[in-house]
DNA sequence: TTGAAAGCGTTACCAC
DNA sequence: GTGGTAACGCTTTCAA
């Protein structure tokens, strides 16, 4: 079922059939009316291979992320494809999580698509490069920019700060930080705000980070590792809510009452975070995904466009696991 | 940078590098050298609309869900992704929630894959079945079969008979269903198990199901209704998990002691629900959309499959939301 | 307003 | 082993 059997069956040249089927078309009213009269009758449509080829576009953008697990990378590939949708744009995933070679699946997801979106730690810069030296459409999610390209990321400086400053005036004085900030920039930023906050409150920031990789059972690990110090540490601050999950779980397990014994806070807001009380810091994940899909529908649209930096805000949620609110306590 | 351009800087024909570019394809060694050489230093890569043109595949599949919120479709997406991305498949992902016109969207998907994943209430019977009548091939997730396409659901028979069970054994006996059965028929088969097991054990199911959306906010708001009640429920099965810890709150908004005064029930063990000490259901997502995946591949390959059904395995999690359990209880 | 034909970038068949 | 070339299915000039 071509253009060619329709463009037979009306009488017309497949040119015709094409405009007819086109909202710009200059056909005659008649003309298109049998055209679609056919069209509908053999129930045609045109092959997208054929258009994309054509039109030297493909109308699909790309969204490159480590996991999906975890309510997080959900959150942002929903917001991006939300915004792609409406823009007529189709959304190809890709998760990189544990795979080998990143790259290689990276360059040829680029094949397919107009722009992309690449999240985090997912690939190395250069592949990054790689992909932009095409002439590529490409914004970077929760990472560092690389050359010149657009990059959206959230505030974790400020929620750091401010998160640090909240610890603080519940009277804890001693930190430990869980997590590997080497994982992602994200998380490297992170981390350096939390200790620089530390600093400036004349606080001594701990040593270094108790690295675990961003699971519960990591975290949980971590945690018990962290809390056999002497003396042990009065704040665990963690580098993602799952990890903080985990922490929970070992104060428990350790006999240890949170936020009593010890303070315990998180980051992403995920939904668990609500119900173990969890305090932390929310991220506006779609919004981080719906950003990069308008920056890329925009570069696609027009090139030459300037580069884009955006830091979007983000809020810290107080809940119980950094100490009493007698009266600010959310009713889950 | 076409495949002309090598072509002519090798001194061989188009025909050629296609060949040395392929892993069948039959070329001199040293010819085949020569062109990798001169492909790698054009960094030239196939376009992919050619290739695909030209072979009459995609090397895509799609998938279609009504939204990503919730951990429950992005695990399912996941397993699919995994699956799809081991056998050289791309995936193209499409919610439909709460957008107009999910048939054209689908149908417009479906001109971009070579095979497609449809889970549960996302788009009509009639569209799935225009999707089908073009031959492509196509599995249902989480959804009443459609003519002979493939279909892999969860059991929700079996572990409604089994929560009612134990929530018999536990003593209750005026029960209350909050969700909507026809949003689903996923959900359908689980309100239709609960209200038969409940009549094979001589007691009186609720006379209809508290109808409400399947997030927080509604599963709140109808459990403040069923509690409301006079005599109240003394059990209330949600269709989700988010309706359940919406009833959570509820409850604990009204002064009852969950499960002293009345038990709560989810489906879907999300994360969440684990840290609200939630009883529930819970489900193989990441095996759905990887079966999904492993079928439509299968498909691909070789058409004249006979249709394919399975119903995977779902297991009930019993936290301490159904009645106190002094020594199975997990520690979160 | 319409048709003919030139792309678009591959693959694969058929000669040589 | 290699080259020529016909598909593949569309969009878009260019003429008429």
């Amino acid at each position: 079922m071509t253009i060619y059997e329709v463009a037979q069956r009306v009488g017309v040249s497949i040119a015709t059939v094409s405009r007819a089927l086109r909202s710009g078309g200059q056909v005659a009213g008649e003309t298109r009316r049998r055209v679609l009269e056919v069209v509908e009758e053999l129930q045609f449509r045109p092959s997208r291979l054929g258009q994309s080829l054509a039109e030297g576009r493909h109308a699909a953008n790309g969204i490159v992320f480590p996991d999906l697990s975890g309510p997080y990378y959900a959150e942002v590939i929903l917001g991006y494809e939300e915004v792609a949708a409406e823009v007529g744009s189709s959304v190809l995933i890709l998760a990189t999580h544990g795979r080998t070679d990143p790259g290689r699946k990276v360059l040829d997801l680029a094949r397919r698509v107009d722009g992309m979106a690449i999240m985090g730690r997912t690939v190395s810069d250069g592949v990054v490069a790689q992909v932009a030296a095409t002439g590529m459409p490409t914004v970077l999610l929760a990472r560092l920019p690389v050359g010149e390209l657009d990059t959206v990321t959230t505030d974790s400086e400020a929620s750091a700060r401010e998160l640090v400053a909240h610890l603080v005036a519940h009277g804890y004085r001693r930190f430990a930080y869980l997590g590997d900030p080497d994982e992602s920039s994200d998380v490297t930023a992170r981390y350096d705000a939390f200790r620089s906050a530390l600093v400036d409150r004349g606080i001594r920031p701990p040593r270094a980070p108790l690295r675990c990789a961003f699971d519960v059972p990591a975290g949980q690990e971590a945690a018990r590792r962290a809390l056999a110090g002497s003396p042990p540490p009065q704040a665990l601050v963690c580098a993602n809510d799952e990890v903080a999950l985990g922490a929970l779980a070992a104060a428990k397990q350790l006999g240890r009452s949170v936020p009593d014994d010890v303070a315990i806070v998180g980051w992403d807001d995920v939904m668990a975070a609500r119900y173990a009380g969890l305090t932390t810091v929310r991220q506006p994940m779609r919004e981080l995904g719906a950003t990069a899909a308008r920056w890329l529908q925009d570069r696609v649209a027009s090139s030459r466009l300037p580069v884009r930096r955006e830091v979007l805000r983000t809020q810290l949620v107080i809940r119980t696991s950094c100490g009493q609110h007698p009266n600010e306590m959310e009713v889950p």
